[in-house]
DNA sequence: TTAGTTGCAAAGGCTTTGCACGCGC
DNA sequence: GCGCGTGCAAAGCCTTTGCAACTAA
């Protein structure tokens, strides 16, 4: 199921349950967690975990490029585990839901050679923003 | 030079010194302040000001529609007053400068029916990375 | 005059750090 | 057994808040 910590072994990352946990709750598409959320869902499974723990283990991953920082409209951090394939993300501005998407075409393209600055351009990152459909509907 | 500050007249919005100078301090383009920088250049001209209302003036600004929040790698939030025409950032992986740019076409066309979960989406928020001639110099 | 703004200081949320103990390899 | 990982508690950074004094209109 979770094809992380598959990788995370073969990458010789030294296993403790701990990272286990949290590898294990940032498992799967659409999943979105602030570091708070995180810890609280590993502490269902192992209760003594510490924040500390799951922040130097957040930290690590996103080192490792194996899950991914993303910064929104509230304070705390969200960590995206969706590293692999490329994506961009919807999200809510009635609710703040986020979910992956897969735009069309080089997001690159749109920049012209006149306006990179003299920039080597290798990414860009998108966040498209809207109503969903139940905050719509109020 | 500054419209920012004419337009916050025309808007009958209460005119302190404080007001004034956070106001001064945001003009130009390819601007991108954090809090505590725009508090370190207001003071250099009104030594007195607080931090508290570079905040309030900025939380304030900001839900005017007169400048725009952006929340890069960094810890701290930064502001930027180019809200009046559309635009899109350019990072610098190396040193975090940031430049306004203006891709062409509709960033929106890029994400598909099929993509948008029902979202009714309204915005395309933009960041490009890649490595400013300095640091590519290096 | 008077409602709105300021400054101070304290509190708050999120994250990092230092250090002793414990565990994977 | 060694070295890295963990937990605790404290500190840190960034931001917000409560309140009395002040000031633009």
């Amino acid at each position: 199921m979770s094809d992380l910590l598959e990788r995370l072994r073969g990458r010789r990352w030294r296993m403790t349950s701990q990272r286990r946990v949290v590898a294990e709750v940032l498992s799967g598409d659409h999943v979105h967690l602030t570091a708070d959320e995180v810890h609280a869902r590993a502490a269902e499974r192992l209760p003594e975990i510490s924040r500390a723990t799951v922040y130097n283990t957040l930290g690590e991953l996103v080192a490792l490029g194996e899950i991914v920082e993303v910064c929104t409209e509230g304070r705390a951090k969200r960590y995206d585990p969706n590293a692999h394939r490329p994506h961009q993300h919807l999200v809510c501005s009635g609710c703040g839901t986020i979910r992956d998407v897969h735009p069309v075409g080089d997001p690159l393209a749109g920049l012209p050679d006149g306006q990179r600055f003299g920039f080597a351009v290798s990414e860009a990152e998108i966040t498209y923003r809207g109503l969903c459909p139940s905050c719509a509907a109020r």
